[in-house]
DNA sequence: GTCCCTTTGTGAACCGATGCACAAAGTGAG
DNA sequence: CTCACTTTGTGCATCGGTTCACAAAGGGAC
């Protein structure tokens, strides 16, 4: 039984491998734009900016993919993480809630480039549906489960109100949606088998100023050991 | 030598443990509002969408702040993280790029909220330049030193297309900033010292791709075997 | 063909993070 | 005061991920 070749393939690519596989892909790109045939995992890595053993365990996941003494086939590791991350099938998207933010990623670029296609619009408030965004028509969130089915959506992205987002998150999933980027800053209850992907902008800021503070600690000769301990600060 | 209390919140905090804590907030907040006075650890870490144990080690690298028996007082635990998070003081920060994105994060409530405050909007479109937007006025990025350092911005947002956030986030680390949130899907190169945190939507979609695809891969049986290697896919 | 040079792919040591499981500490009833 | 009960704080085993470092593989010169 010679399982070599797949045996990496076989079952599951580190988690830590799939986050930065997008990175790769992206440096790839601009190589191949730049016409560059093939590259060295040295180089694609420092593009990427992570080290390149790294790199080279990442890329081994996928299969073996380089040339010992030459490197990477650009073109061609660009076709095999593609394929890998299912960007070689087309993703249809759908927004739901269209504000401030909403209407930001439905006007985004940069989404169409890979596979994904902004195929809904939805909302709850009747002055914003009905709106022409981005070439699309702002759908009734009492549509959600018809639109849903009716233009294939698999991925949602939810950018709505706090407050909303765990009810949408229950009827999205409950027609069949299994994957979720989520925007509002809630920790979502999901059943088993439900990815949810979450971006938090406050709580990004939040982790800087702890950094930050602590820069700026170190300048001043941090805080005295007699002041760390103000005993018993009453609230 | 008594080091016992201060010995878990002497050096360093966990880099996992940071990127939870504004969740506990979150979810500290939320009860506080609501009147609960205490909080076990199991209800909290229900709440944040974390197991206890893990919830527990991560708190007591603050310090013991709980009561045995009774759980942690809602109140204090909002001020000691807080305090760690560095939120009891006021973070000025700046976004650069004003446009569909920029936009949106000018006008977020949200970010308000916490101890952030958006000190400034610079960009580099003459048309943009001279707007009001969220009772700021649009300045020029000509004045980008000037403005880090006259208003003590230290925090910047870049919402600029890819192309440009490289050389504005070297402007910004020349005038002393070494925090950046950086939404433009690029790797920074940025020297030691400076802390980069990003957020890529992109990314995260393709991430979702993956696994989406994953499922429904096994759904249809999974690639035969056969054709898991299509034997020299040539581009 | 042989030899030298480059670069991959990976075994193994290491490191940080997770989660179990329990002793220690505290509360409250009687 | 004692006892039963609750819940924290943490030692320890385990796990996933990172990094080093090198043998194996391939290319090209001659
Ligand atoms: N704007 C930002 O930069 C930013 C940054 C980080 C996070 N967020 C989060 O993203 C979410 C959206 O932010 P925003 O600034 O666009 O807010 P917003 O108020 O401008 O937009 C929210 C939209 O959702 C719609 N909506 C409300 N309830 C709905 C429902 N049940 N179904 C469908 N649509 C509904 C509203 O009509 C509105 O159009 C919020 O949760 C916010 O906290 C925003
Ligand atoms: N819109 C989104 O939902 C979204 C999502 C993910 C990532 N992004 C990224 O965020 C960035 C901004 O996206 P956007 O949709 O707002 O783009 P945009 O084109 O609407 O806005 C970019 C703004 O930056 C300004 N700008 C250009 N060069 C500048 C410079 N050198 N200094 C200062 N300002 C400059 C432009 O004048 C413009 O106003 C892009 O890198 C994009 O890839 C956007």
């Amino acid at each position: 039984m010679i399982r070599r070749l797949s045996q990496a393939r076989e079952r599951g690519i580190p988690e830590a491998t799939v986050a930065r596989l997008p990175l790769y892909l992206r440096a790839l790109n601009g190589m191949a734009e730049r016409g560059l045939a093939t590259v060295s995992s040295e180089d694609l890595a420092v593009a990427a900016g992570v080290n390149s053993a790294k790199l080279r365990k990442d890329l081994s996941h996928l299969g073996s993919y380089g040339t010992r003494g030459v490197g990477y086939d650009v073109e061609y590791l660009v076709y095999q993480i593609s394929r890998e991350l299912g960007l070689t099938q087309d993703w249809a998207v759908a927004i739901v809630g269209v504000g401030n933010l909403g209407r930001a990623l439905a006007n985004y670029g940069g989404f169409v480039s890979r596979g994904f296609r902004v195929a809904a619009l939805l909302d709850a408030d009747p002055e914003v549906v009905g709106d022409h965004i981005a070439g699309l028509n702002v759908e009734h969130i009492d549509e959600l489960e018809a639109v849903i089915r009716r233009r294939g959506v698999s991925i949602v992205v939810l950018a709505t109100p706090a407050a909303a987002a765990q009810q949408v998150a229950e009827r999205v999933i409950a027609v069949g949606v299994t994957s979720i980027l989520n925007f509002a800053p809630v920790v979502l209850a999901v059943p088993e088998g439900v990815d949810i992907r979450k971006v938090d902008l406050s709580i990004e800021l939040q982790i800087l100023a702890f950094h930050e503070q602590r820069k700026t600690d170190r300048m001043t000769g941090g805080p005295a050991m007699a002041e760390e301990w103000p005993e018993a600060v009453d609230l």
